[in-house]
Formats: C-alpha cells, structure tokens, sequence
DNA sequence: GATACCATTTTGGGATACCAAACTGGTATC
DNA sequence: GATACCAGTTTGGTATCCCAAAATGGTATC
C-alpha cells in the first residue's frame, strides 16, 4: 500500500466520518504529521479527494468541503438521471438474477443492526443496482454522488419511520426489476430519490443551527 | 500560471491534438524536461488528467488512453441520460433566450470555417447547452464525457454530410427548446447522440487498421 | 480603544536528492 | 540458437529543502 493511497483512503474516512468537520481548514503539515507521510503523497491525495469534491480550495488552502444543500439538490437530479437510466438498462438485461444479491444486502439490516450498517447499506443498494446495467460510467456517476451525499445522510435526523420507509421502498424498486417491468422500476426509483432528496433538505434545513453550533459549515440553499 | 496548470493545460492540448498518440506511453522525466516543469507539478497534472480519462496508469507509469470503442458506446449512453435530463430541465425554464447564444454559435460555422473550427462548436454545443440546465453536475458531466470523446471524433473520417447534418440536428433540438417542446427536443437529442456514437463507432471500426498503423492504440468493442 | 504598521511565522508551490523496483542489454552457458 | 542470468540504467515513489506569499501577532501611533 503506498503512502498516496493511504492517505487518500484514512483522510477520506475522516471526512465521511466526520472525525474533521465540513468546512474545517485543513493544512498539508497537518496531514503530513497525522499520517506519518510526506508532503508529495498528502498533496497527491488532496487533489483525489479535490475530484471527489470532498475537500476544496480555499484561496491558496485547503478546506474539507461543506455541506452544501443547492448542491444536494443538485445531485439528486443528476442522480434521478444516471440511476434511472441505469435501472432501464438493467430491466432490459435477459439474466437479472444479480438483484437477489442486492435483496439479500438489504435484508442483512435488522432493527438490531447499527446505524452505519443502515447507513453503508442505504448506499450501497443505489451503487450496486448502478452495477448492474454494465454501463461503467453510470456506475461510476451513482458511486461518485453517493459519496458525495454520505455526511450529509449521517447529520440528517433521521427517524425510524424513515429507515422503514427507504427499505421498502428499495424492495419494491427490486421487486419490478425482477419482473422486468422497467417503466415500473424507473417510477418507483424517481420517486424514492425526490422523496430522500426533500427528507434530506428539509432535515438538514431545520438542523442547520445545530449543526453550526457543532462546528460544521452548512451552506443555504 | 502555476506550473501545475501549465502542465495540466499543456498536456491535455497534447492528448486532445493527438500529438501524443493514444497508447503512448509517457514517463514523467519526459513532461518534465517537454514543459521546463520539475516533477511536483507534472504528477500534480497527471493526476488530473488521470481522472479525466485522458492518461491511466500500466503497471507503474503512465500511458496516454487508448481510443476505446466499448468505452465510446457507454458514454454515448451516459451522455443520453444525462443530456436528456439537462434538456428537460432548460425546457422548463421561464427564460430560454440564452438558446440564441448557442444558435449564433451554431452559425458562426459555415463552409469555409476550418475543421478545427467545426470540431469545438459540435462539442460546445453539448456543453453550453447543458450548462443552460443550471445544473452543475448534468454540466459537468456533459463536459467531462465531451472531453473524453474529443479524440475519437478528431480520428473519425468525417465527410461533409455528416457534418451537415449534425448541424441541421443541432438547430432542430435549438428549435424545439426554444418553444420549451421538451418531449421533442429530448426525442431529437437522443435521436441525435445515438446516431453520432453509430456514425463515430462504426468509422473508427473500419479505420482500426490505419490508425493502428499510425501508432494509436484502438481497444475493440 | 481602534488602527495602521512591521517583524515573525506559517503555508503552499516548486525543485531536487535518494531509493527501491522494474526494465534493458549484453554475456555466458547449455 | 535459445535461455538463464547479471550489471547498469531508467523510472516512479517519497522525503526534504528552498522560496515567495499570506497569515499572524505584537507594537506604536493617533
């Protein structure tokens, strides 16, 4: 494992676990002397993590990016594009039998399960069902916004009845891929994105002091 | 200018021209003493460009990407769903008048603009008319997958036809926008990113051999 | 007390030195 | 002639050094 990789990978776990907080400055020293690397593999990391827009320039600096909720906004419509299309190709494939695999991911939650179970799984399912329409940059695209969507699925407040509904909802977008039924699919799909998309603003919206007060920058929409 | 964007601009104007040659391989020493640039900013830039496709890694150095016919087949798909979306989105607009600027765009090429000429205003047609969306990420994404199909329409042996339709292509989905038509102009932009990725694929397939002989690598469907 | 100014420190951009691994070319052996 | 092997070279990965610009903090001035 080379000291690029592990820094792009620990720094990225810090920021999507929230251990440096959105908004946070960030200097390469400091990275340097947390990671026990060098400056050349600690720059090589930013500018990764810089693509993946988890952190960003702040004049001549560096800033882990904050959370941003036109951006989140944003990203759901861009998600409503790539994942229905992906789910389209999917549905028209002969063998879909892989989406036992998904139902069998989404089915490892229990109530007894952790909340990062929850909330890997929760991801998981959009990037593996991406997965399967073979189409890399598709894949590629729900996998990206994913990432990007991680904290700020972690501040929502989410609620029992949220979970629930999610997985359900999950289910019965597999459900009609099984069947083939594409329209279906793509129908329920949308629907599960807007109606996260509007949880999630909403939620963030209402929090956005709290989270402030919790040292996390959270720009308006 | 930093060094890095130097490097970063320089080389992609490389790839992009083909004065480098897809499969080519490329050592760092070599970009460093090419553009009077140490190697802190030429692995800064090959990282960039890395994630735009343009250069990847073999084994442990770097290589300028092969035309990859598989590849170009799955962006034209990406690109529908995403420029599809974007469509739709500025179909919605209270304001398209912005259209006018692509259009004047459109006409500022006539038969005896230079091919150059010809080859920038078909792929800024994607990408302005995806920014109109608003969106960041349906732009971006147009852009990035434009980018990354650059090459592959230089090497297309393209007759005069088919530029002319294009052209033609182009001002219908204009059209249709402008009357804020968003089935018909989503309809023709489909129509339109099929039939370029056939044309596209289909020339490059028959070219194989004579681009193999000139020194760029061509990966089959 | 507010502010303008200057010395000091910090920081990112870049250049270079060093190293281990991979590659190359030639040679010796069969 | 083919092949195994070895020394020399090249290459990317990393650490470190230097520098100019920016941030910082203290001080003098009003």
């Amino acid at each position: 494992m080379s000291q690029m990789q592990n820094v792009e990978i620990g720094l990225r776990e810090m920021i999507l676990g929230l251990e440096v907080g959105p908004g946070e400055r960030l200097t390469e020293r400091w990275i340097e002397s947390r990671f026990g690397a060098s400056r050349t593999p600690v720059r090589a990391a930013l500018l990764r993590l810089e693509t993946e827009g988890l952190v960003c320039r702040d004049g001549r600096g560096w800033t882990v990016s904050p959370i941003n909720l036109a951006e989140l906004e944003q990203i759901a419509v861009y998600r409503e594009a790539v994942e229905v299309a992906a789910v389209k190709l999917t549905c028209a494939l002969e063998d879909r039998t892989a989406v036992e695999i998904i139902e069998a991911m989404l089915d490892s939650c229990d109530a007894g399960s952790p909340r990062e179970e929850w909330h890997r799984v929760g991801m998981d399912f959009h990037i593996e069902l991406a997965r399967l329409s073979g189409n890399e940059f598709l894949f590629r695209a729900v996998r990206d916004a994913m990432t990007r969507l991680s904290r700020a699925r972690w501040l929502e407040v989410r609620d029992e009845a949220a979970l629930g509904r999610a997985w359900a909802e999950h289910h019965a977008i597999l459900a009609a891929v099984r069947t083939g039924d594409a329209d279906e699919a793509a129908r329920r799909l949308s629907a599960h994105i807007v109606g996260s998309r509007d949880r999630l603003v909403t939620s963030l919206h209402n929090d956005r002091r709290g989270l402030r007060a919790r040292g996390f920058a959270v720009v308006a929409a």
